[in-house]
DNA sequence: TGCTAAGCGAGACGGTACGTCCCGTCTTTTA
DNA sequence: TAAAAGACGGGACGTACCGTCTCGCTTAGCA
């Protein structure tokens, strides 16, 4: 029986023997991210990353029990964005939705479409991967920034204690959805989704308090 | 250069040679159905198709050239449910709306994940699987029926002029991404989900004019 | 049960319904021709014939039962060289050896060592496919010339009754399995073998009678 | 790149990674010799040597490129016979001559004919398997033992100086090739080969030397 | 400082699926 | 009937990954 990742972080008892090389595994994780990027992530496999990393495969399966492990952990690990991101003000909630609407589009169309399922699965578990996420790729839209929720609460545009959660609910899912069906997520589906949809739901997310969890990082 | 099915099918011109044997064809599918049922879509191989269906693999690669394509012209063949679809009227809008996203959890709960996805892509471009799907697997709740719509402006509670398109741009994808998440989809989550969402989407739908395409079969 | 080449010839009895096609048989052993040059006869297959010869494998089947029987066929059919065979006379009996013997080692280096063999195997076999080798590669040198024999005899450099056999048994043999082996069959390796082998076999073939069947067509 | 047999055996420098089990390799290599004798040269597959030997095809594949390669070895690794090989001495040059040729005959008929040609063919380029080839079958015959000639010699039936050349240029290659023939190599034949070729060839062969290398081990 | 457990690279190993090719038989249409 | 066309079950091909397992070597940390 090895020892995975999550367990050597959490490990209380120090283990005896060589530790893990830190340094090789940083390595490791950013051939997986060149890969992805060639193969996307059905055509990643183990052995890809074991000879471009010029690793055995056993210190690839001792870190990592599967592929999506791998995946999350290389992207977890993947380059902060050391910018801050970059903020949405532009005078009116339609307008400043349809900014997020767009902002997140982008990010979907640049990722391969396995991987955006792949990291809103593993992202919702996870956190520490939503917020690196965020950081990574920049601010994905997906979530509805208070700031952009206060000030269209300050100009009369939402009612006081208006929710941000049916705007995270809606936007992720039905954009990846348009994506993986290869259907357009034009400006006038954009405009329709923010006139007819999110901003009525924002409007009615005064009375009830949203049931769980948001979606998308 | 070989004919795939679609090709036969639309085929104006006969064909010479020993034509297909459209027998064959419907035992090969029926044992993909089973397969699928058994090991999930990432788990069928085209050799255990063989195998199950005492088929050459050859037989298999004439007609499907992807193990997608195979698996929808499974579905597509499968067994249409000869009943006809259990209409919904429950003297209200609300308890409408929630019946049908309880019948479309459900079949989503019923399907692994990777299957709902495939067919929700495969059927977009496929009318004719969208159809055979509702037949198939009863209806699926993605759609709004025309007659609830109808029932609802009679009460009064929605205006008219109302469309169905954002019920069945939303609800699909929204429940589909949760599952594929691992959230609950229970029934505080269908109410907020109806009462803040839906209905006042609905509501605001009579303004303009859906963009393109509904979603979900 | 259908009916094959030797039956079709040799029957007596006239069969019913559609003749063979003898002109696209024709055309087919020409295909034959063409790709044992290009790919060898173990390259073969009755699939690549039927493809260049635009025929049915059926049509293949139902002549032939065996790639051999196919090739042999073909090489039966093959041009036939109008002109006659250029005779050897040198002068004197080793250097008429030679001169067989260069003009066998050149017939083989020209055909693939497989083909060689199976010519050798079914030439046997079939004194009509002996003769039609003869008369297409014109004269193999596999055999002795009654000629070149009798001049032998004539200028008293072998006794009378002096036989063919040793010469016909031991030449073709010997350099197949030289070029099989990949052993050189040079100069000085042809002289050795006129002069130490082929010489005194036929000074000593005068006392008995050859037992069988001599070899190579 | 990887490194077959002949190269791991030679490779002078030591090779990292896990080393090939020579313990399986062994065992692999007797499936091989029991499928050839079940079912010859040609009917033998890599698939049926894995199935038998429950090995991975990527096993066979790694350690040998083609079939050949592979008979080679495992003929190459075959049990040794312990035992030496049961001198012949008749009395006379005559029928030692005939002993020999008939225990040669005998090993021929043994295989089949596919086999004798492959080994003569690799036999030759590789002194290692025919001593093998040697051991393992007993005496092929192939050769002249040295034995048998100086007693001819002793006796005066051959000059002083005789060579053994002639015999086993001519004897393995025609007996060969009569077998492949089907033709009958039975004891009239052997007595004029004998009495007309051998022992005439062996007789001329004192005056010079022969060219090259002798056939079958 | 020397022991020892583990890390590490390399790659062997039994499996399994891939997608292609050919075998020899069969079924269809057209002549 | 023959012939062209090609479907069909079967099975081998050679390749690629899977996940596990030796190897020989290196390296840290405890004794």
């Amino acid at each position: 029986m090895s020892f995975r990742n999550s367990e050597v972080e959490t490990g209380a008892n120090a283990r005896s023997g060589r530790p893990r090389d830190q340094v090789r595994e940083a390595e490791i994780l950013a051939c997986v991210l060149e890969l992805l990027g060639e193969s996307g992530y059905d055509g990643l496999t183990f052995e890809a990353v074991a000879r471009r990393a010029r690793a055995s495969k056993a210190t690839l399966y001792r870190r990592w029990d599967t592929k999506r492990d791998m995946v999350v952990a290389a992207v977890k690990a993947g380059p902060a964005s050391g910018g801050g991101p970059p903020a949405i003000d532009t005078g009116s909630l339609r307008t400043d939705l349809l900014a997020l609407c767009e902002r997140l589009d982008t990010t979907m169309r640049t990722a391969d479409p396995t991987m955006s399922l792949l990291l809103l699965q593993a992202g919702l578990e996870d956190p520490e991967l939503c917020r690196h996420i965020e950081e990574a790729t920049g601010p994905t839209g997906a979530k509805l920034p208070a700031r952009v929720l206060a000030a269209a609460i300050d100009r009369g545009e939402l009612p006081a204690g208006a929710q941000p959660f049916p705007f995270e609910e809606i936007t992720g899912s039905v954009l990846l959805l348009r994506r993986l069906n290869g259907l357009s997520t034009g400006p006038e589906y954009l405009a329709y989704l923010v006139d007819n949809i999110l901003i009525p739901a924002l409007r009615a997310s005064v009375s009830t308090t949203p049931p769980t969890q948001a979606i998308f990082s």
